[in-house]
RNA sequence: GCGGCUGUAGCUCAGAGGGAGAGCACCACCUUGACACGGUGGGGGCCACAGGUUCGAUUCCUGUCAGCCGCACCA
């Protein structure tokens, strides 16, 4: 075994080793429950970034543990076929390498093109996923595009179709004029940014002077039907009926009062423009006016702008804004800040436009999710999210379905060219269910990815059909995902799965925030602050990472990444490399421990072995609470603090100096804490764990489908732990003590142990050959109490006084001195415990045991302030 | 406007109704028979501020200030 980890050498061979032996297939062993999480199936052009690290060790870390909790795990793997996504990469493909655009190879072709690309690049972010280390069943792989789960789209289609959640309509979209394709509101980021308002004078036509609009999008102007002011205004109630002339335009548009208008708000007047903004829209269908389309769907001015027709939005706007000056409209400009809606996509500024789209009906979708959320069916890790979850879906709008894209599931509807009417089918129909006519045509437009996305937990189980999987796996445990995608995909998900399995997709949904660069700002692409997990990897391992990332973890919150970070997880997973090694390396050939309770165990082993299962108990709980920082760092701190900083040096007595009886009690307790440790490692860094495992003589299949261990309390454990801290206590004092007096390391010094009474004696008779190791002192002199000897230093703890003879070193004032401060400090904490226990309130109402904890203390204090001063007067004599 | 999060050591962040923690950084010492990716010792914090609840608050509640994030509106 090599004196350092190095994981590149290993985790390949040991991903191999679970894989061969199909330990993460589900249905294994069907006599264990059940349990099953759904990878959120990420884009499959895309390439493993850290936020999916994260997202998989989190679930890798709740399946390994369940798996070797008892349960028979599914951790069922797939991709998303990303829609907008893909095709934007295949085109760029197409027009970089061939010079071609998809419009030039036509529907079909184009589409084959990205299944070509998905058969090549398709198994990139899985096979990444791979060297995380993921325990995920890829032989149950599934991708949103498959035949399976198409037609588990289209039955949800065509049944959402049949009891009429699903509709066809002209409406407000947000529409990327870059993607050309209307986006849902959740697809459209709002941001603040710099603009300005304009006030453009419409003159009355009746000549009476003119009417002032506030607007921001002066070009949108040439789609204007109307102004609007409050019907209560009182400015403007003459106005209301009377006409005013659109300038630039030969028009004439009424002024209306609806009460949509603020009159508060910039001059109190709006201009109305219903197809291209939502509130106007809702204006103009409570007047039914017209709805005329100045901007098309590349962003450019239609033949309604007359002059304008052609330019882009923004040019228009410059020219607009330039030409009502000239004719003197132009009142004022205002530098204003709005929040303006951009493509999640691609940034593009979103035309909000006037459009037929398929929609689905989301009301009667959304209070069945409500009620699962508000009864507690469902149940968000951490809890406040369930509030931003039923605030979302208590205020929802109808879901915009259709995609204007030739990537992913087309609509099952055909329109008729006989009697117009829609046919939905389940299987391509070839003539009209209406009037019977075969002059029918497809939809062109595809769904939304998240309408597949939104049924991945039975989809990928075969639903509609009733198999085995659904049977058994569904609904599924948890889903573990960003918060970022709330409401995309998680609440879809919820309704879906209600409306179509009457159940909720999954009981339990644990949120986590995002990884952000080192300086706390988002990585981005722009800012170039990325950093590839997959360096990572190649530099300190995946259980490097994965320690990094599942102890970075706080519920919910948001964590910063940091190298050094991952450097230290490294250093952590060298140290159980190295404890490893140490316990190895003692154990003889063919080593059979012994069963615990059969040994004599003395206070180390109890004390070890107390402080073992506490941690056992500490880890399972957090992890039964996804408490993945905690459990980690928990484990971090039993591992280095207690069981190598002090367990294992106290074996190397044993191990070293004693007898066969006394060897084969460390030997046991050190590779039982070693076997149980590697253990509760195992979720959090499986490689390496794994690889270790494997050389203890204990090991038999893969530590993957060991049992997680049961906290087992040795007798007297808790009584090991209180006396155990009192031996650490005087090995940190006298280290102490050799530290400020400059004793060279290697420097042997003896040590007198005065103990105030037979308890304290026997502990630390008990206790000495530990001890003296660990001070590097050649003797100890026990004694049942007496006086120090000449030209010592000394130190107090509970029932002891330590005395190190420094015969030159020792400088009588500094001695005093230091005394003094010790004397200080005890006197200190005795008054605190005096002032408390005086206390009648405290004595009377706080707890029993607190109480006498706290007299406890008092007592212990008072003796070791009592032993320090008469060291103190000793000195002084 | 509505909702939420955060404020703790120089930095990054845990924590919990009964004596302030970790890592990094810093200082000193150390190749001690697992590990220098290590060991030992050490310095460093009115736990943002003000009230309240409580025998006891850094922890719970309210408010203030500061930073951040959602959602809605913004002509």
């Amino acid at each position: 075994m090599p004196s350092a980890y190095h994981p590149e050498q290993i985790e390949q061979d040991v991903y191999a080793l679970w894989q061969s032996g199909g330990y993460f297939r589900a249905g294994r062993d069907t006599s264990k429950p059940p349990f099953s999480i759904v990878l959120p199936p990420p884009n499959v052009t895309g390439s493993l970034h850290l936020g999916h690290a994260w997202n998989n060790t989190l679930q890798d870390i709740i399946i390994r543990f369940k798996r070797m909790s008892g349960y028979d795990v599914l951790w069922l793997p797939g991709t998303d076929h990303a829609g907008i996504a893909t095709q934007t990469r295949v085109e760029k493909t197409l027009r970089e390498e061939e010079g071609i655009t998809r419009h030039q190879l036509g529907r079909e072709k184009f589409v084959e093109r990205v299944w070509a690309w998905k058969q090549r690049y398709g198994g990139v972010i899985t096979d990444q996923i791979r060297r995380l280390g993921a325990s995920c069943d890829w032989s149950r792989e599934r991708f949103t595009m498959d035949e399976g789960l198409s037609r588990t789209v289209r039955e949800v289609f065509v049944r959402l179709y049949e009891k009429g959640l699903i509709y066809r309509g002209n409406r407000i979209i947000n529409w990327c004029p870059r993607c050309e394709t209307a986006l849902s509101d959740i697809e459209v980021e709002h941001r603040e940014v710099a603009g300005t308002l304009y006030r453009v004078r419409y003159p009355r036509t009746d000549g009476q002077g003119d009417v002032v609009v506030a607007t921001t999008r002066p070009e949108t102007m040439f789609g204007d039907v109307a102004v609007a002011v409050h019907p209560a205004d009182a400015r403007y109630q003459a106005l209301v009926g009377k006409t005013v002339r659109l300038p630039l335009t030969d028009r004439e548009i009424p002024v209306i009062a609806d009460e949509y208008v603020d009159p508060e708000f910039g001059t109190g007047c709006v201009k109305i423009t219903p197809a291209h903004d939502p509130n106007d829209f809702e204006v103009g269908m409570r007047h039914q006016l017209d709805m005329p389309q100045c901007i098309d769907s590349e962003g450019r001015m239609t033949a309604l702008a007359g002059a304008y027709q052609g330019l882009t939005r923004e040019e228009a706007r410059h020219r607009v804004v330039e030409d009502l000056e000239r004719q003197g409209y132009l009142v004022q400009r205002e530098e204003i800040t709005h929040a303006v809606g951009h493509c999640s996509r691609c940034d593009t500024v979103v035309e909000p436009l006037l459009s037929l789209q398929w929609f689905v009906r989301m009301q009667p979708l959304a209070e069945p999710a409500l009620a699962a959320a508000r009864d507690g069916r469902l149940r968000f890790v951490p809890e406040r999210f369930t509030k931003v979850f039923e605030h979302w879906l208590e205020n929802v709008k109808d879901w915009c379905i259709s995609r204007q894209l030739w990537w992913g599931h087309r609509i099952p509807a055909w329109y008729c060219d006989a009697c117009g009417e829609i046919t939905v089918a389940r299987t391509d129909p070839d003539r009209c269910a209406h009037c019977g006519s075969d002059r029918i045509h497809q939809e062109e437009d595809v769904l939304d990815t998240w309408f597949s996305s939104a049924l991945w937990p039975f989809s990928t189980m075969g639903w509609p059909e009733q198999t085995p999987d659904l049977a058994r796996y569904y609904p599924t445990n948890t889903l573990v995902t960003g918060y970022d995608i709330l409401f995309f995909w998680v609440a879809r998900m919820v309704f879906m799965a209600l409306e179509f399995t009457g159940e909720v997709p999954f009981r339990d949904v644990v949120l986590h925030g995002l990884v952000r660069a080192a300086d706390g700002r988002k990585m981005s692409k722009s800012l170039g602050n990325g950093v590839d997990p997959l360096d990572v990897i190649d530099k300190y391992g995946a259980d490097a990472l994965r320690f990094t990332l599942a102890t970075g973890t706080t519920p919910g919150g948001d964590q910063r990444f940091q190298w050094e970070r991952v450097e230290h997880a490294r250093h952590f997973i060298n140290k159980i490399w190295n404890a490893s090694r140490f316990v190895l390396m003692n154990l003889p050939e063919g080593f059979e421990p012994q069963p615990l309770e059969t040994l004599p165990l003395d206070l180390a082993d109890q004390w070890i072995l107390q402080r073992f299962a506490e941690t056992v108990a500490r880890v399972t709980e957090h992890l039964e609470r996804y408490d993945f920082g905690e459990a980690g760092r928990a484990l971090y701190d039993f591992a280095w603090d207690e069981f190598c900083d002090w367990y294992i040096e106290f074996a190397k007595h044993p191990l070293y100096h004693g007898d066969d009886q006394a060897k084969i009690r460390a030997r046991t307790v050190l590779l039982t804490v070693l076997d149980g440790l590697l253990r509760l490692l195992h979720p959090f860094i499986p490689f390496v764990t794994e690889r270790l495992w494997q050389y203890l003589p204990v090991a038999r299949e893969v530590l993957a489908v060991q049992a997680w261990p049961k906290p087992t309390y040795p007798a007297n454990g808790e009584a090991a732990v209180t006396r155990m801290r009192v031996v650490m206590e005087a090995v940190q004092r006298v280290r102490n003590i050799r530290a400020e007096y400059g004793v060279a390391p290697g420097k042997a010094i003896t040590c007198t142990l005065r103990c105030d009474d037979e308890t304290s004696l026997a502990l630390f008779r008990e206790t000495q050959d530990y001890i003296r190791r660990l001070i590097g002192a050649e003797r100890i002199d026990l004694k049942l109490g007496g006086e120090a000897p000449a030209k010592a230093v000394s130190a107090v703890v509970s029932g002891a006084t330590l005395d190190v003879p420094l015969a030159d070193l020792v400088d009588l004032a500094a001695e005093v001195e230091r005394l003094r401060k010790e004397e200080q400090r005890l006197v200190q904490e005795v008054e605190r415990c005096q002032k408390k226990l005086a206390n009648e309130q405290f004595v009377s109402k706080a707890p029993a045991h607190i109480v006498e904890a706290e007299r406890a203390k008092l007592t212990d204090y008072e003796q070791r302030l009592a032993a320090v001063q008469e060291r103190i007067r000793a000195l002084e004599a």
